[in-house]
DNA sequence: AGCTATTTATAAGC
DNA sequence: TGCTTATAAATAGCT
């Protein structure tokens, strides 16, 4: 492909050819991993050398790729088949597998994709269906926020009282606290702030609020 | 690799990806059999689609070469003995409902559900997920509203200009029309515009016009 | 193993 | 999906 246009047949200089295995082997490998990087796609390529040498790459595990490959072409030993056995077997398969593309279809629609077959009704529902589990997501996570916040809140409350009372124990002397606690408790600059729908955040002052304490217990 | 330099992560957008894979996996067969020939190599290849779709290309038989590799790889002790159809039932029946667990995992949590025990980055991904689904649903049935608005305009139109002439040919007497034309020509109060399939069930005058027959026999 | 002149592959766009 | 085109990559022939 360069210098000259080659023919694709077996080169028959034998050093030629492996300067070209090494050259166009790693060519094929990398685009092999693009492909699977690129296109999210599970992909294995064996590869022996004239020489007997393997080479491989596999975008997960070899094993795992060969078995899913196996799983899913038929050409596999046919040999001593219990007919009777065997049709549940089959049957059984095959629901499974049905199950599997009828979930796999539910999954792309959820995530927007192959719409095209779907009735005006149907993606009316959907749209309803992926607002509610987004409100849900939505929830969940500000509720994890919320309670991370709190907790490192909680801890920098007792840290401060901690050093309070290490300060006091240090003596009144000119020691100066390596940390101002002060900073401690006003918490955080936060980026993802936005996110979180608690007024209270703003309040740092008093965490004693969101312990639904009915009272302050000092301040 | 042209008009633009591209970086090797994901493609997001679902379509790109599937041309980009679609371009991709051929120009990486092409390369592998080329270097199987040019080389005297013996090699296979194996691609799963993120969709699950599998493309496969082998030198020779890709059993063979799946049995060589698995000889020489140190991976994979394998006993000489190919497993029995049972066994190989077995593992499928188990690989599949365990695909089948994994995706109605997936389902719930793009629904919002069993979320607790989700980290907060995942819970940050999935939410991001759910937005991208969601406005490919809208997009999708916004354009399937206008284009459905737009089917009823134009036969609402073709029903008017013919009523025109029907009613041109049953002379300028005293006829009536049923249903006033412009009505169909104004467009759509909507909401229930999903629901009416078929524009001309309103109009029970003139069957022929069914039949898409250019004028009455007899009237 | 490196160096280029060329051929290929391919990202965008239609 | 297929075609076109501008450009990035791969690589044949040398050294």
């Amino acid at each position: 492909m360069t210098r000259q246009k080659i023919e694709i047949k077996k080169i028959d200089n034998i050093t030629a050819r492996q300067v070209t295995f090494s050259k166009r082997r790693r060519g094929l490998f990398k685009k092999a991993q693009e492909l699977s990087t690129l296109c999210d796609a599970q992909l294995a390529l064996i590869v022996f050398s004239s020489t007997g040498k393997l080479y491989e790459y596999s975008s997960s595990s070899m094993q795992q790729v060969i078995k899913r490959h196996s799983l899913q072409s038929d050409h596999y030993p046919e040999k001593s088949r219990q007919p009777s056995f065997d049709e549940l077997q089959k049957k059984r398969h095959a629901l499974l597998t049905r199950e599997i593309a009828e979930k796999t279809m539910e999954i792309r629609h959820l995530k927007g994709e192959k719409l095209e077959n779907l009735s005006l009704e149907e993606l009316k529902r959907l749209e309803k269906m992926i607002e509610t589990g987004l409100e849900r997501v939505i929830e969940t996570k500000d509720n994890k926020f919320i309670h991370e916040i709190d907790s490192l809140k909680r801890k920098g409350v007792l840290l401060s009282e901690e050093n309070k009372h290490l300060q006091q124990m240090a003596g009144t002397s000119g020691v100066v606290p390596i940390i101002d606690v002060e900073i401690l408790e006003q918490g955080e600059s936060c980026e993802s702030i936005t996110a979180i729908s608690n007024p209270e955040d703003l309040d740092s002052s008093d965490t004693t609020l969101k312990l639904g304490l009915p009272f302050p217990e000092s301040s």
